[in-house]
DNA sequence: AGCACGCCGACT
DNA sequence: GTCGGCGTGCTC
C-alpha cells in the first residue's frame, strides 16, 4: 500500500474520482466544502451531467488545473473500504474488465444518492382513547402483542384489519404514538445461540472443523462435499453461527432465486429472525436498505445471488457458495465473472473463510482440494433414515417404444407401483417447451430463429415458437416458411410439455404437475407450486433442471431420467462433468425422507463411462478419469484458457478481425500460449449479430491476462464490432 | 455512456 | 445554401 494515501482530503485538495462512466481512468476533482474521506461516495459533475463516483485517491494532476471542478456533495453512505477497492481492482485484472464496469457492480443499489429518507412509524402511546371500539381494540392489541415494535401505517392497519383512519384517530387521542424514523432500518438481530437441531456425529465433526476455521480469523477455503440429504445446510449454518458470534458478517450465495424462500425459513428457525435478501426479485427500497445496512453493520447475514459479492460488507467473515458446481454462477451480468472464484478472491483479501458446498463438486474445486489448496470435508451418512437411492439403467435399445413416445414400459411400470403406494414419481427431462424441433414433412426444412442460428422451440402451452437463445417468438405457423406447403409441419423430439401430454395418456388417474421455469410468471408462483407439490399435491412431477437444484420433496421416491444421454454427446469435455452432476442431483431427489428411492436412467449407451460411474456411485473414480482426460488435453484446471468473442452485424468483418488477431499472436507466444480459431461461436448469431470465437490455451502458470490484454490491444475495432474476453470459459471446444 | 464537433451527401 | 447522417474525441 502506498503510504502517500492520506486519511482525509481537505476542502480544495485535488482528488481522483472513479465513476461508473466508461472512461479509461479516474478524473481529478476538488474536494468539497468540509473535505472528504478517501473512499467516499460522491456526486460529481461530468460534462453537463451529474454522476456517481468514489474518491479513489489523491489527484494525479498533469492537466490544466483551471479545468478542475469541485465535487458536488458527499453521499450519506459508508465510504468504500480499502479492501473493497482492492477487491474491485483485482477482480478487474483477473477478468480483464475496465474499472468503471466493476464500480457499476459495486453500486447497484437504487437511490443511493437520495437524501436519507424518513418514514412514519406507529407505536403504543401513553394516552387512553376517549371511547373504545372493536376496531380500536384490535389496533392496540396488535401493538401490544408485538412489544415495542414499530409499524408503518399500512402494516398496522392491515394487521388489525382496520382502515388507516382508525389508527389516525388513536394518534389524535395519544393512545398511539407517531414517530419519524429513518426509512432504512437495521435488520433484526440473529441469535447464533438459539438451540439448534441436534446434529449427527458426522455433522458435528464437520461443523466443528468449520468453526475452527473461523476462529483462526484467517483466509481459508473448505470444500464441503455432502450427498443430497446429508444435511450440508445444517452444518454450514453452524459456521454462520460462529461468524455471528465473532460479530462478523456472513454471506450465503444460492444459484437459484427459487431456493431462497425455503432457505430463509430455515435461517429463521435456526437464528430466530430473517436475514437480508439480495437478488433481482427484491424490491428497490429493500435493496437500498440492504446495501446501506450491510455497509454500516445493520445486517449480519445476507442471502442472495452472485451479485451480493459486491455489497459493501464492513466485516465479512464467511462466504458460503451453495451448489458451487452450478453453471449459473458464471454468467454475464455486465461483467463476466465466476462467483465461486470471486468469492475466494474477496475472502482472501479480507481474511474471511469460504465454504464451497455441493453434492457434486466441480472438477476445479475437486482438483483444488486434491492439490491441498482447499480443505475438504465429506458428509456421507444421510441424515435421518433416508438412504441413497437405488440406481439402475433402462437400456432403451431393448425397449419397444412407438415413435413420439419417450416413457419406456419399464419406467411406466415403476411409476405406477410408486403412485399406487401414495408416493411421487419425477420424470426429468432437461428441455423446456413442447418440442425442440419443428420440421416440414414436405421439404425437410427445420424452422430456425431469424435472428440467431438456434432452432425455434415449440411452446404449445403459449401457442408460440420461441428461440431459447434470444427470446424471439412467433405464432405457430401452419405453412412451411421454406416451401409453402400447408399443414405439413411436425413437432420432432420431446420437451417437458410434450412429456406431460404423454404422461397424461399413460397415467390417466394421476395428478401431473409440470415444473419448468417458463411456465411461471414469478418466483412467487413457482415457489407456491413447489410447496404444493412437496405437500403431496401431485403424483407425477415433470421437470427440467429446475428440479435438480435442491428442492425437498419428501414423498418423492422415484426419479426417471428420460434422456440420460442428453449432454453426453459433443466434444466438450465439460459436458461429461455437467451430465454427471445433473444425474447425481436428480437421482438424489429420490427418497430423501423415510422411503427408499429408486432412480432409473433411460439410456441408449449404458456402457458409457459417465453412465457407469453414476450407476456405480463411484464419484472419485469419475473425477479421476475426468481429471486425467483434462490433464492430457492441457485444459482447465490443468491449463489456462480464455475465450474471445467478436461480434458484428457483418459476418465478413468479424472473420477478418478474428484472422488478423490469430496472425498477430506474438504477445501470446511470449507466455507459451496458443490461439485456436477463429471459428463460429457456439451460437454463431445472436440478435442479428454474427459471432466468432477464438480460444487461447496457456500452460498452468502462464500470465494469461497480461498477454491477452496486450494481444487484443493490437486491433482497432470498426464501429459496429465488439470484442469480449471470457477468462476461464465454461466450454472449451 | 452521453454529448459536441465536424465533415460529407441530399434536400427546400 | 442548410439539414442531418454518424465517425471522432472529450469529459477533471
Amino acid at each position: 500500500m502506498p503510504p502517500s494515501n492520506p486519511d482525509f482530503f481537505d476542502e480544495g485538495a485535488l482528488v481522483a474520482v472513479l465513476t461508473a462512466q466508461p472512461l479509461d481512468r479516474p478524473l481529478d476533482y476538488l474536494a468539497p466544502e468540509g473535505g472528504c474521506m478517501p473512499g467516499a461516495f460522491v456526486e460529481v459533475p461530468l460534462g453537463p451531467r451529474k454522476v456517481l463516483g468514489v474518491v479513489w485517491g489523491p489527484g494525479k494532476g498533469g492537466f490544466d488545473l483551471k479545468k478542475a471542478r469541485s465535487i458536488i456533495r458527499v453521499l450519506d453512505v459508508a465510504p468504500m473500504r480499502d479492501e473493497m477497492q482492492d477487491f474491485l481492482r483485482r477482480a478487474a485484472d483477473y477478468t480483464l474488465t475496465p474499472m468503471p464496469a466493476m464500480l457499476r457492480l459495486a453500486t447497484r443499489a437504487p437511490g443511493l444518492s437520495n437524501p436519507p429518507s424518513m418514514q412514519k412509524v406507529y407505536r403504543l402511546g401513553e394516552g387512553e382513547p376517549n371511547r373504545m371500539t372493536d376496531a380500536r381494540t384490535r389496533v392496540l392489541e396488535v401493538l401490544r402483542s408485538y412489544g415495542g415494535l414499530g409499524f408503518t401505517l399500512k402494516e398496522l392497519s392491515d394487521q388489525a384489519g382496520v382502515t388507516s383512519s382508525v389508527v389516525k384517530g388513536l394518534v389524535t387521542q395519544g393512545a398511539v404514538r407517531e414517530e419519524d424514523t429513518p426509512r432504512d432500518m437495521p435488520f433484526a438481530r440473529l441469535d447464533p445461540d438459539l438451540p439448534s437441531k441436534s446434529l449427527t456425529e458426522d455433522q458435528e465433526t464437520a461443523a466443528e472443523a468449520l468453526r475452527k476455521g473461523l476462529r483462526s480469523e484467517a483466509y481459508g477455503t473448505t470444500l464441503l462435499r455432502g450427498v443430497t440429504g446429508s444435511g450440508k445446510t445444517e452444518v454450514y449454518l453452524e459456521a454462520v453461527a460462529e461468524a455471528l458470534r465473532q460479530g462478523r458478517q456472513a454471506l450465503v450465495l444460492l444459484p437459484e432465486i427459487a431456493l431462497t424462500a425455503e432457505f430463509l425459513n430455515r435461517v429463521e428457525v435456526r437464528f430466530g429472525a430473517r436475514p437480508a435478501e439480495w437478488h433481482s426479485g427484491v424490491t428497490m427500497t429493500e435493496r437500498r436498505r440492504t446495501w446501506k445496512m450491510v455497509g454500516q453493520g445493520g445486517a449480519q447475514m445476507v442471502v442472495g445471488a452472485r451479485s451480493a459479492l459486491f455489497l459493501p460488507f464492513q466485516n465479512l467473515g464467511l462466504i458460503i457458495v451453495d451448489e458451487e458446481h452450478d453453471t449459473s454462477y458464471k454468467q454475464e451480468d455486465g461483467v463476466l465473472y465466476n462467483a465461486r472464484d470471486m468469492a475466494v478472491l474477496r475472502a482472501a483479501i479480507c481474511g474471511a473463510r469460504v465454504i464451497l458446498a455441493s453434492a457434486t463438486p466441480s472438477l476445479e474445486s475437486w482438483a483444488n482440494a486434491e492439490a491441498g489448496k482447499y480443505e475438504r470435508l465429506d458428509l456421507d451418512a444421510r441424515y435421518g433414515v433416508a438412504v441413497m437411492p437405488e440406481l439402475a439403467a433402462i437400456d432403451m435399445r431393448a425397449q419397444k417404444l412407438p415413435s413420439n413416445r419417450w416413457i419406456s414400459p419399464s419406467l411406466q411400470a415403476a411409476a405406477n407401483a410408486r403412485i399406487a403406494k401414495g408416493e411421487q414419481a419425477l420424470l426429468f427431462l432437461n428441455r423446456r417447451g413442447y418440442a425442440p424441433t419443428t420440421i416440414c414433412r414436405a421439404c425437410g426444412h427445420q424452422i430456425g430463429c431469424e435472428q440467431c442460428d438456434a432452432r425455434m422451440v415449440e411452446h404449445r402451452f403459449q401457442k408460440r415458437l420461441i428461440c431459447h437463445q434470444c427470446g424471439e417468438s412467433a405464432p405457430l405457423p401452419n405453412v412451411c416458411p421454406s416451401c409453402g406447403a400447408e399443414d405439413r409441419l411436425a413437432a420432432v423430439g420431446p420437451g417437458v410439455e410434450r412429456l406431460a401430454e404423454e404422461a397424461t395418456a399413460l397415467f390417466p388417474e394421476a395428478r401431473i404437475a409440470v415444473l419448468s421455469s417458463d411456465l411461471f410468471g414469478s418466483a412467487r408462483a413457482l415457489k407456491e407450486q413447489i410447496e404444493e407439490i412437496a405437500k403431496g399435491g401431485a403424483d407425477i412431477i415433470i421437470g427440467t433442471q429446475l428440479v435438480a437444484k435442491g428442492h425437498n420433496f419428501p414423498l418423492l421416491t422415484l426419479v426417471g431420467v428420460i434422456d440420460a444421454d442428453l449432454g453426453l454427446q459433443g466434444s466438450d469435455l465439460r459436458a461429461a462433468e455437467r451430465t454427471f452432476q445433473l444425474m447425481r442431483q436428480v437421482a438424489g431427489r429420490a427418497g430423501r425422507a423415510e422411503r427408499r428411492g429408486t432412480a432409473l436412467l433411460q439410456t441408449f449407451q449404458p456402457e458409457h463411462p459417465v453412465i457407469r460411474a453414476i450407476l456405480a456411485g463411484d464419484e472419485e473414480g469419475f473425477w479421476r478419469a475426468e481429471a486425467d482426460a483434462r490433464r492430457q488435453a492441457g485444459v482447465p484446471p490443468y491449463g489456462r484458457m480464455a475465450g474471445i468473442i467478436l461480434s458484428s452485424p457483418d459476418m465478413q468483418v468479424v472473420f477478418d478481425i478474428g484472422e488478423d488477431l490469430a496472425r498477430r499472436d506474438g504477445p501470446l507466444r511470449a507466455v507459451g500460449a496458443q490461439v485456436f480459431g477463429p471459428a463460429p461461436a457456439p451460437v454463431a448469431r445472436i440478435r442479428g449479430r454474427h459471432r466468432v470465437r477464438l480460444l487461447v490455451k496457456a500452460p498452468k502458470g502462464a500470465a494469461l491476462q497480461g498477454a491477452v490484454a496486450a494481444w487484443v490491444a493490437q486491433v482497432r475495432l470498426p464501429p459496429q464490432a465488439r470484442l469480449s474476453v471470457d477468462i476461464d470459459p465454461q466450454s472449451f471446444y
